[in-house]
DNA sequence: TGCAATTCGTTACAATTGAAACCATTATCG
DNA sequence: CGATAATGGTTTCAATTGTAACGAATTGCA
C-alpha cells in the first residue's frame, strides 16, 4: 500500500531538483562571476583537466552533457584561449582537446573553490552519513536509469 | 585534510545535477507525453491541487519557482482550460487559482504515475535506507541555502 | 490625505537550449 | 573498388528561459 496524496515538499524527484538547483547555483555563483565561466564550460575543463587529450564526444560522455552543448562550451573555451585544439592523427573528424596554460591555471584557482564548496556542504554530516549519502546517491543514479515498467506490460 | 583532485564523476554537486535530471527526464517522458504538460505546468497543478485557492506568489514559493515561470506556466493552463482563475476579493492584484473540473481530472490521472514512478525509484531501499535518504536531503538542502563563508572575512 | 515605496503579475527582449539538418571523414560490405 | 552507412562535430532555427522593465493596485508614513 502506498501514500495517496502527492505533497510536492516531500515528493522525491521534487526534492532533488531543488537541491541540485540550489547548490548548482551557488557553486557557478563562485566561479561563474571571476572566472566568466558557464557550468558547460567547467565540466568541460574539469574533464580536461584530469584527462587531457580526450576529444569531444569522450567528453560528452563524462560530463552527462550532449555533444551540441560541448561544442559550444568548447568553442567559448577555445575564444577564451581557455583550450587548445588538435586533430586526431588517424581520423581527422576527431579532435584532441587539452587545456592551455592558461587553462591549466584557471582549472588549479577553480578546483579548490569547487572542493571547498563540497565539503561545505558535507561539513554537517558524519562520516558515516557521507559514506550512506554515497551510496543511496549511486543506487538511485542506476535506478534512475532503467525505464519504468509500463502498464501495459506487466 | 582534503582530497585534492578532483573527479566529476564523485562530485557532489555533479552528481545531485546529474541524478536530478536523469529523474526528472524519465518522470516527465511518463505525463509530458500523455498529457501535454510541461515540468513547470504539473508543479503549479500538482501544488493548486493540494491546496486550491493560491495565488501566483504562493505558488511560486511552494514550487521553488520564478514568478515569471509561473505566470507562464498558468498562461499555458490556463488557455488548456485546466486552471481557473478569479481576482481576490479586498486586493485586486492577487488572484486565486484552481485547478477546473478538466484540470482535476489530469490531477487525478498524473498523480498515481507520479507516485509510481517514486516508488520505483525507491524500489532497492529499505525502509530505514528511506528515513536515511529524508534526513540527508533534509540537511543538505539547509546546507546549500547557507552562503558559502567567504575567504576574506573569515 | 498624498506621495513614495512595495507588491502582484505580465510583457519585452536577449541569452540559452534542443532538435534536426548538415558537412566532412571514416567504416562497412557487396 | 564503390556505394552506402555510420561517426564526429558544427550550424541553424525554433522554443525555452532569465532579466529587467513595466502597469496596476496597495501599503506606509510624513
Amino acid at each position: 500500500m502506498q501514500r495517496k496524496k502527492l505533497q510536492l515538499q516531500d515528493f522525491l524527484p521534487y526534492r532533488l531538483s531543488v537541491l541540485a538547483n540550489t547548490v548548482s547555483g551557488s557553486i557557478a555563483a563562485g566561479y561563474a562571476e571571476r572566472f566568466a565561466l558557464s557550468i558547460a564550460e567547467w565540466r568541460v575543463m574539469a574533464v580536461l583537466g584530469n584527462e587531457p587529450g580526450l576529444s569531444a564526444a569522450e567528453v560528452a560522455a563524462r560530463t552527462a552533457m550532449d555533444k551540441v552543448a560541448v561544442s559550444r562550451a568548447v568553442t567559448a573555451l577555445l575564444k577564451a584561449r581557455r583550450l587548445e585544439r588538435r586533430t586526431a592523427a588517424g581520423d581527422r573528424r576527431r579532435s584532441i582537446l587539452r587545456l592551455s596554460a592558461a587553462g591549466a591555471e584557471v582549472y588549479a584557482r577553480v578546483v579548490p573553490m569547487a572542493l571547498a564548496c563540497e565539503q561545505h556542504l558535507l561539513e554537517p554530516l558524519s562520516r558515516r552519513d557521507r559514506q550512506h549519502l554515497d551510496r543511496l546517491l549511486r543506487i538511485l543514479q542506476a535506478r534512475a536509469g532503467l525505464p519504468l515498467p509500463s502498464r501495459e506490460t506487466r
